[in-house]
DNA sequence: GCCAACGTTGGC
DNA sequence: GCCAACGTTGGC
């Protein structure tokens, strides 16, 4: 099993919408980078845990946990003229981006950006990384212990 | 609103 | 295939 750090904007969709949604679970749509698109399509397993990362907004940190819910399929986005996220230069055939479906696990305290560099044991983590933009980063075992268990002590 | 980082685009 | 310009991300 893998462990990954997923970020989204919770003005868009946070882990309360997540925790609102049918089957508490949502497709993963809109990542437009590669490298993310890659670990969605490549990497990520049903199963797989997921730290969900609130970014862009007035308390950046990680919010709650979810999960993999589904292997990749194309995002429906890419498609829909009417959404941000369309993309006119795919054809239906032959679909560029893909998502995974994400399950709510459970909301936790907010760990913050700021709380999360205050630990050595972190400091390799890609998302604390200067200038880090990655929306979809892993996380080794040892870092998703350390935050489960000291910082959200659960 | 600023700015650093960095991915993408397009001219050559 | 290089690389400068440009656009986006995202913390502050």
């Amino acid at each position: 099993m893998s462990y990954w750090l997923m970020k989204s904007e919770p003005d868009e969709f946070g882990i309360d919408d997540l925790a609102a949604a049918p089957g508490k679970s949502a497709a993963w749509a809109g990542v437009r980078n590669y490298q993310a698109r890659n670990f969605m399509r490549e990497k990520m397993r049903v199963g797989d845990k997921v730290f969900f990362y609130h970014s862009s907004c007035p308390q950046p940190g990680i919010a709650g946990i979810a999960e993999v819910a589904s292997g990749p399929y194309p995002d429906a986005s890419q498609f829909d003229r009417k959404s941000p996220y369309f993309d006119e230069a795919v054809k239906r055939e032959t679909p560029r981006w893909f998502n995974v479906d994400v399950r709510f696990v459970k909301k936790t305290r907010l760990i913050s950006l700021a709380e999360l560099r205050e630990h050595r044991e972190l400091a390799s983590m890609r998302v604390l990384a200067p200038g880090n933009r990655l929306s979809i980063t892993p996380v080794d075992a040892r870092e998703w212990e350390f935050i489960t268990r000291r910082l959200m002590k659960l």
